[in-house]
DNA sequence: CCGATCCGGCCACTTTCCGACCTGAATCCA
DNA sequence: TGGATTCAGGTCGGAAAGTGGCCGGATCGG
């Protein structure tokens, strides 16, 4: 029970949640000699985690940061609030992490009490997809099993329904996950066809782990993201739309700027550009600014504006 | 070197990071023999940690879920994608997990070896700030410096602009973090004006430890949260929008329903209802939705939503 | 059935751990 | 400046734990 090793991570723990321990506290809590507890924090040390050490009155024990992260103790709350910020910023709410966050909630979840995973779903509900306009929504849980599939080698089954729109039964060997664009796309060996196949991610239905695990074939070329980016060569082009506004660059409001290249053009006047997918979030930007515009381009996107204004006016009469 | 607890975390890390490893490659990795790694395991057990394993051929060892979080250990990527998935979480992304982000965020950040924090920092620009209606900005490093003082107890500096705007500089003992509707306050005794003072975090400048340390004293009330709330009287209302659409309310794709409650009315109509603070939310749902609708109220509205309706048609001419 | 794999008891030996005691050094405060 | 507080770490002897080797058993898949 009161084994070493246990001890010590309680002891990372304290010093994890509270800065300023003093010895004897420390001593007290783990329930052994203040000799035992020096003992204890030179072995962290050996360990490479540094404990900072205070002399004199109100003195004490804290942990700094090292060259490396030591072992996270959280409670209960924390963990919750890791999985849910990992799950918003794997959907792609922050930019370049996607992959790897990916990968870290599936390490948090596979040990996540169940009590604490019911936790984390009851929050899905409210979490907010911020690209909701970059692509469409993907099921965390999903992801994780896909994920988790990927890690392990284990074989994986799931509908999957063809951009025609014919359902089909899936049995695949999973290789990578790859986030490009917004989008999810499982890199697997198809097991019934025999060959290399990519999945969106949004497309698959209720996968499962069959628990079979197998050994990772070579994917040719060996890069997953460059096979994905080969295959949806009918990728979805962006339009780049321009928009002059009756303002100054720097009278936008900087939560406002960061969402597209704003560039000054004298006189009160600046021009917009933006990469959308969807035509809303621009429209959101010109109604957020309040000010007056002209639409550069493309036509499409004058249209669009022009049909929702109208539609705006006829709402309000 | 060869520490017993040392080898137990290598070993939970491996567990952590691929499931099933043999018994045998285990071992060897942890350069122990087999039974003193049998015996690891059942360590590990008793600890409370349920490392599943499977006999006969291709078995091996796999860590589940317990009753309890067993400690995180990550590798550089992880720890950079918890700590910005935190940071996104904490400014307010998703609801109702801000002050459990932001104290997890100071746990991970202040153990974090300084070159990851950087590659936080560094990712910071790439940050989508979801709510961007709901608050101004804060700076989350400001914020886990405010956290971490009120954790650890240690006196504050920083200069405060107040409403009207003169800079003045504070010294106080911070007390609690508190996020309500979208802004963070910072709750401290200011001990220059000895009295207790609700501090908004987005008007606070250059804060710093002074490493002073100080007894907590008590909140009337106890409760920051109501202490805040009792502050700030003059609360932003929020206004109440509703609208209803010429669309049935199943009709409205589901990434759009999650942002503002949906009242079918039959006959392919339905209400949409929604709080918001800023009139630019609920504008980009009617542009996404595309169906004619008519504003129900309340007046200023109606005249936002014509007048951006009016600049859409001008700007498109 | 067999072979691979995990399970855990037993034993002898080694290593580590622990508390007690002590000296030293840094720090703070009066 | 001097005393109180607190961390640092050496030494010692007994206690505890860890270790590897060996072995019989259980369980799984083919």
């Amino acid at each position: 029970m009161a084994n070493t090793s246990a001890r010590m991570l309680r002891l990372l723990n304290l010093l994890q949640t509270h800065r300023y321990w003093p010895g004897s506290e420390l001593a007290g809590k783990l329930e052994v000699s203040e000799r035992t507890l020096r003992r204890d924090v030179e072995r962290l040390r050996d360990l490479g985690y540094p404990v900072d050490a205070n002399r004199g009155v109100a003195g004490g024990y804290q942990l700094q940061s090292g060259a490396a992260m030591p072992p996270l103790l959280l409670d209960d709350e924390e963990a919750v609030a890791i999985a849910v910020g990992l799950r918003t910023a794997a959907s792609g709410a922050v930019d370049g992490v996607e992959e790897t966050s990916v990968r870290a909630l599936t390490k948090v979840i596979q040990v996540m009490p169940p009590r604490l995973r019911r936790r984390v779903d009851a929050l899905r509900s409210f979490t907010v997809r911020t690209a909701w306009n970059a692509g469409p929504a993907v099921d965390s849980g999903a992801l994780t099993v896909l994920a988790q599939a990927c890690r392990d080698d284990e074989r994986l089954r799931f509908t999957y329904t063809a951009r025609a729109g014919e359902r089909t039964e899936r049995l695949v060997e999973p290789h990578r996950l790859v986030s490009l664009s917004g989008r999810w796309y499982l890199v697997a060996w198809d097991a019934e066809r025999h060959d290399w196949r990519t999945f969106r991610v949004d497309r698959l239905g209720d996968p499962r782990s069959t628990g079979h695990r197998f050994r990772q074939r070579e994917l040719p070329g060996g890069d997953a993201g460059a096979f994905v980016r080969d295959r949806i060569s009918s990728a979805s082009q962006p339009h780049e739309v321009t928009v002059t506004l009756r303002v100054a660059a720097d009278d936008v409001p900087a939560e406002v700027r960061r969402w597209g290249e704003f560039t000054d053009l004298g006189g009160g006047s600046c021009r917009l550009a933006m990469k959308v997918e969807t035509f809303d979030w621009p429209i959101l930007l010109l109604a957020a600014i309040g000010a007056e515009f002209e639409v550069d381009g493309p036509p499409e996107f004058a249209d669009y504006v022009r049909a929702a204004g109208e539609r705006f006016v006829r709402g309000t009469r």
